[in-house]
DNA sequence: AACTCAGGGCCATAG
DNA sequence: CTATGGCCCTGAGTT
């Protein structure tokens, strides 16, 4: 069995597990190796900069000029990843003309402040109170200008506009309402030490939970030692962690509703026949939220002590299921105030019911329907964001997935999620005796709805519908081989 | 003088 | 073949 993308992510992960530093690459999320062009990069964007300043190279985009970065994809699109590596504020002037070796350049007084200014950050959080935990996980959720722009010009945060080479590139339609670049000063970004990347790809990062801001899953990560596990903890503490952790997703599906909401701006400013096909939309969006799913599954602390091999095998077995759990909460969790409560799900409904049930095979329209019916019913048992989660964790946790090889961790796994969500359901709705055991029905649909997306991606990846090198194809791939 | 660290080069690897 | 990215070399600035 071969799964490159997954490899990679884990590869990307242990990288980054390294002890310093921790930020991440403003670029792609990588872990940095130093300041690098004017900022602190990964070594790789380092490298893809300088080449690219030095071979004057021009690259174009393929796509709408809005591919994602991070490290498993930034090799996709050039033409993106160095228009992000402008933005974030890399110097193009500090690529030596005469490729003198060795010495130091002008910028160094510059880093010299902006590591002073991070170590502020740290003893700052070393002395505050557990409480700012939640401060800064929420603050770190909000789009902030890029990292050390502030610091490095002080005066523009339109660093391509003076760029006569790219004077012409424009970030997408809609990525300015979530990543525009944004005055700001040193005070408003005190925080930037932690903050993830931002501008102008903010959105698909986004899409991302826990990708690169893994360590903000405070709850989780706070407790290393079992008996200071949440799920080994008494019934009052179960959710709070819990709490946490919807929180956080709550704000990452809002912001995920603005990627899609660009990609139909997108939609709209294009001709009649020149319209963005609605599958392949799709297909990115689900892929991006299949990297979500697997970024979020391996930055939990529950699915971090189990072997990696292990939780390969899980996600690789359960990947389907999560993607369908993750659509119809979406939808079942939505309340009727769209301008609030629009997300990536339901827009996507939107254009699945309205344009494609009418041209849709039997396949899709079974889909659809059957979706449909899973979301009337969670909706009717008022399945919520905490609920959401333990399904969630229940689906991951398969003990009866073949070849898992710590088999026994993962059924006692499932059982301490299992019992949070019984507690759950007791707490917040008394009255309803068997909402769990309704939830937990629901499943085997979700289960079922998953076979049949897989067969439908698969189908349409023979026709040769589906993206290559997507994470989602990859999945299919290990599936059906 | 020794150390630091950012820019450049090299080269195995992937596609 | 080209692009990538990890690793090492270099040398001005710092201590």
């Amino acid at each position: 069995m071969h799964l490159k993308f997954l490899h990679f992510i884990w590869s990307a992960r242990n990288r980054r597990e390294e002890p310093e530093p921790e930020e991440s690459c403003p670029v792609c999320g990588d872990r940095v190796s130093g300041y690098h062009y004017g900022l602190l990069t990964c070594e790789s964007c380092k490298g893809f900069f300088k080449r690219s300043v030095q071979n004057n190279k021009h690259y174009t985009c393929v796509e709408m000029q809005s591919c994602p970065m991070n490290p498993l994809q930034r090799k996709r699109c050039p033409y993106c990843r160095f228009q992000k590596c402008l933005a974030v504020g890399m110097k193009r002037e500090a690529v030596r003309a005469d490729r003198m070796r060795g010495g130091r350049n002008k910028f160094g007084p510059l880093y010299r402040r902006d590591r002073q200014m991070k170590e502020q950050k740290v003893y700052h959080q070393t002395t505050t109170t557990p409480c700012r935990i939640k401060m800064e996980t929420t603050q770190a959720l909000q789009p902030t200008a890029p990292s050390d722009l502030h610091l490095m010009t002080g005066h523009t945060n339109v660093p391509l506009s003076s760029d006569p080479f790219h004077q012409c590139q424009v970030y997408p339609s809609g990525m300015g309402q979530l990543g525009a670049p944004m005055p700001l000063d040193c005070t408003m970004n005190t925080d930037r030490g932690l903050t993830p990347p931002s501008l102008p790809y903010a959105g698909l990062y986004r899409t991302f939970p826990g990708y690169p801001q893994e360590k903000r899953e405070v709850p989780f990560s706070c407790s290393p030692a079992p008996e200071n596990h949440p799920f080994h903890s008494p019934p009052n503490n179960l959710f709070t962690p819990l709490n946490q952790l919807v929180e956080a997703e709550q704000d990452e599906s809002q912001l995920c509703a603005k990627v899609l909401a660009s990609l139909q701006r997108e939609q709209a400013s294009r001709g009649k026949h020149d319209r963005l096909n609605t599958f392949s939309i799709m297909c990115k969006m689900a892929d991006q939220t299949l990297f979500g799913l697997v970024e979020w599954a391996r930055n939990s602390a529950l699915f971090k002590e189990l072997k990696v091999e292990d939780q390969m095998v899980l996600l690789q077995s359960c990947w389907s299921e999560l993607l369908v759990l993750d659509h119809l909460c979406k939808c079942a969790t939505v309340t009727g105030d769209a301008s609030s409560d629009q997300c990536l799900s339901v827009i996507l409904v939107q254009i699945e019911v309205s344009t494609i049930l009418s041209q849709a095979g039997v396949t899709l329209s079974s889909l659809v329907s059957r979706t449909q019916d899973l979301v009337t019913k969670l909706r009717a048992l008022q399945l919520d964001r905490h609920e959401f989660v333990c399904l969630k964790y229940l689906v991951l946790f398969n003990p009866d997935v073949k070849s898992v090889q710590s088999r026994r961790q993962v059924e006692q796994t499932q059982e301490r999620v299992n019992r949070a969500l019984m507690e759950r359901t007791q707490q917040t709705h008394p009255g309803h005796s068997d909402k769990f055991g309704q939830l937990l029905l629901r499943l085997p649909e979700v289960r079922s709805i998953s076979l049949q997306v897989e067969d439908y991606l698969y189908q349409r990846h023979l026709l040769g519908d589906l993206p290559c090198n997507s994470l989602l194809t990859e999945m299919l791939h290990t599936k059906h081989s």
